[in-house]
DNA sequence: ACAGTTCTGTGACTTTTGTCACTGTGATGG
DNA sequence: CCATCACAGTGACAAAAGTCACAGAACTGT
């Protein structure tokens, strides 16, 4: 792994570099574990989470428990909710998690509020991000409106191929989760979409077939 | 009708005063009929757009011509579609349509741009727009997610009320199209909410019991 | 090797939505 | 006064998804 300052300058081209130096001085490195949450439905917020390393998943919780994948975030880009609830000093609506072992930093409220105003690439930083999640949220309002629970299920997995390889680990169950939905479904679509040659099941993993 | 320093004023009270003498030299004011469009999928926009009196609702089409409301937009409040558009230059991805009369003013988007240094409340102004709408796109997103056409059919009706009051003069078909479902199934659960005292059923229109 | 657990497969059934086909009814305009 | 049209109601059926109940397969730790 690279020293943080060339991670910065790799991930974060954009930023000028006067605001990546005061990136190494205010803000706090944080290693994840797999698995880790960094967002916690109901959680009070203080900081700003920059993505260096790894890939965190931010979803959606309703009282019951139900979970719903809103996107996956990679590195170079920041958390546009974790910046709401930071500035509106509101819990929290969502939750994050790290899918594979990753790198945050860690940006005190106060410090990316005052950034805004000092450093032009912060804020066009921040507004990019904005930006780029409500895309990605029309795009997953869109499958949801719009298409069948076959057809979301196949764009999950290829969303997850994308980020995690072709052998994915995933049990029928967390999917389900994730598509809200059931496992009984879910299985029964799997198996449907390993007729039609797109996939192989095995157990604890799925063997995803041609990349397009 | 106020003149429009006043309706400034009172809709955009957070803006400085030289923004708002600003706002008054560059942006264009343009009035809407009800049924206006003033964005229509496939567009290029070049100017953000603040509301300044009215309802626009804006809402997302996909291929096929279903529909999929997003959220309304009241005065005081601007499309932060809008600003992402012009910011990408790139196709818009929603339609916005006057739901009553409507005023609204076109910022440029190259002043729009300016702005966001030369004025912090600018800055801010745009800042909490992306954040209501992120908020309201994520409300919308729970909706259909987690709950039952039902619901969601009680849940639009209601935030109709809010705006236009307790007698809503929509078709069944216009609701079905918004929901993204068919008249038919609009026309049975508003049956069932009748029965159940929620509403009373007239022709060309309906009349919402109980504000609450 | 065995009990316990997790993951997966499946049949039967229900509920929810969507679709089709048709009817009725009020409004409008020659 | 009648043709036309938009709107609404409804029964019958189809399709999609969720639920229930179970069974078997693989993995875990002891």
């Amino acid at each position: 792994m690279d020293d943080l300052e060339t991670q910065l300058q790799r991930f974060f081209p954009r930023l000028e570099p006067a605001l990546r130096a005061e990136l190494l001085q205010e803000a706090t490195l944080k290693d994840l574990p797999e698995g880790e949450f960094i967002i916690r439905t109901g959680q009070y917020l203080k900081s700003s989470i920059l993505l260096l390393n790894g890939l965190l998943k931010v979803y959606r919780q309703d009282e019951e428990g139900h979970e719903f994948l809103l996107y996956f975030l990679e590195p170079g880009h920041a958390c546009a909710l974790s910046m709401l609830c930071a500035v509106r000093e509101e819990q929290s609506e969502i939750s994050a998690q790290a899918v594979t072992p990753a790198q945050v930093l860690l940006v005190p409220m106060h410090v990316a509020e005052r950034w805004l105003t000092k450093y032009p690439s912060w804020h066009m930083f921040v507004i990019g991000t904005y930006r780029e999640r409500f895309e990605e949220l029309l795009q997953t309002l869109d499958a949801v409106a719009f298409t069948s629970l076959d057809e979301r299920l196949l764009f999950y997995l290829r969303k997850n191929q994308q980020f995690k390889g072709n052998q994915l680990r995933i049990s029928h169950q967390q999917i389900a989760m994730e598509l809200n939905s059931s496992r009984e479904v879910i299985s029964r679509l799997l198996k449907k979409l390993e007729q039609r040659g797109v996939l192989t099941l095995h157990r604890n993993f799925i063997e995803l077939h041609q990349p397009a």
